[in-house]
DNA sequence: GTCTATAATGCGATAGAC
DNA sequence: GTCTATCGCATTATAGAC
């Protein structure tokens, strides 16, 4: 299977509008902090507007998140054709970096935010993307120590994403910069 | 100054409770995925009886965050007594990786969860606390680059905190790993 | 300190017109 | 696709008895 993962939404302008705005909420007072009437209000429309778009609230914070996940997909998919672990880590990584300094906001919310953890957590397969993700980056034999490095590089994203102080950084600068810190810090010379 | 901040609370028992149950909530629901009635449900009591110990949520959460500023606002301060930054960088990390150890999810609610972000940025010596602690480890003359490894590992700390797959992991190896992380990737030091 | 009871508000979600 | 209007329910918060 070399298609990308799923394309299921026709991503009309309208719930492209509706997700930028749904973002942009979920990053500033959280999922649960953020009600339908102040998605609705960001877009300009009614609550009942949203509800043609998603059947539920869960359903929609799945439709913003998805994307996402897919572009993982597609970046563990890539990785998967190399040969050679190095390799694989090596295009993971970049892969990686490239998707979460286009999508910034995107990747804080999906990974920091407990509801969307937990929707994750039900659909089975953006749980195995992830793994497989931190597979790659951790290696064929990883212990426990190099698991809480993975852990740590992947927690560790966040912050010069979510910080304000940082947040001025253009996406050249930050892209380079995390992508020469994660050569170091997981693919550097180990013992 | 030499005390630590303040002590308003004369945390009784009942309290601690309260904090604890409070903390275990936040940490899987997130502050707004959190009612009063599941905090009082956990603890075995009515929300009135919640209500008598703060008389806002918003209190609750500050209530439960605040032991922890006043410890990072020791940290800060044992770090400034000592001579040339990196002493103090070297006391703020040790500081800092013993603590976050020993609150693992409290470390965890106060600097992911959109509610905790807010209430800290609203009380100025909270926020004036941790860019103290950003300086310290950042150094003297921080440029952009410097100040996204910070973010960077702050951030990053959470990781393996979070995650169930090394929540396993005693607390000595724990903090014996971050410790070797933060000197190897923040002060330069080879292992 | 804890309880019952309740007020006031906002929430997610639905029905049906246009 | 968007609207108005509404239902049922959970929420924060308060009042007052024990």
């Amino acid at each position: 299977m070399t298609t990308a993962a799923r394309e299921e939404r026709p991503a009309s302008a309208g719930r492209e509008r509706l997700h930028a705005a749904a973002l942009r909420l979920f990053a500033e007072h959280g999922v649960s902090g953020t009600s339908l009437q102040m998605i609705a209000d960001e877009v300009g429309v009614t609550k009942a507007a949203v509800y043609h778009h998603y059947k539920t609230k869960d359903e929609l914070v799945v439709g913003v998140i998805d994307p996402f996940l897919d572009r993982v997909a597609g970046i563990v998919e890539r990785a998967h054709a190399r040969r050679g672990w190095r390799a694989q880590a090596e295009a993971a990584l970049s892969g990686l970096v490239d998707l979460i300094v286009d999508v910034r906001r995107l990747y804080v919310v999906a990974v920091t935010d407990p509801v969307a953890v937990h929707l994750q957590e039900q659909h089975p397969r953006l749980r195995v993307v992830a793994g497989e993700l931190r597979g790659l980056l951790a290696g064929p034999d990883a212990d426990d120590e190099r698991r809480i490095d993975v852990a740590f590089f992947l927690a560790g994203l966040v912050g010069p994403l979510g910080d304000p102080q940082t947040f001025h950084v253009p996406d050249e600068d930050l892209r380079a910069h995390l992508l020469d810190l994660g050569r170091r810090f997981l693919l550097g010379r180990r013992r």
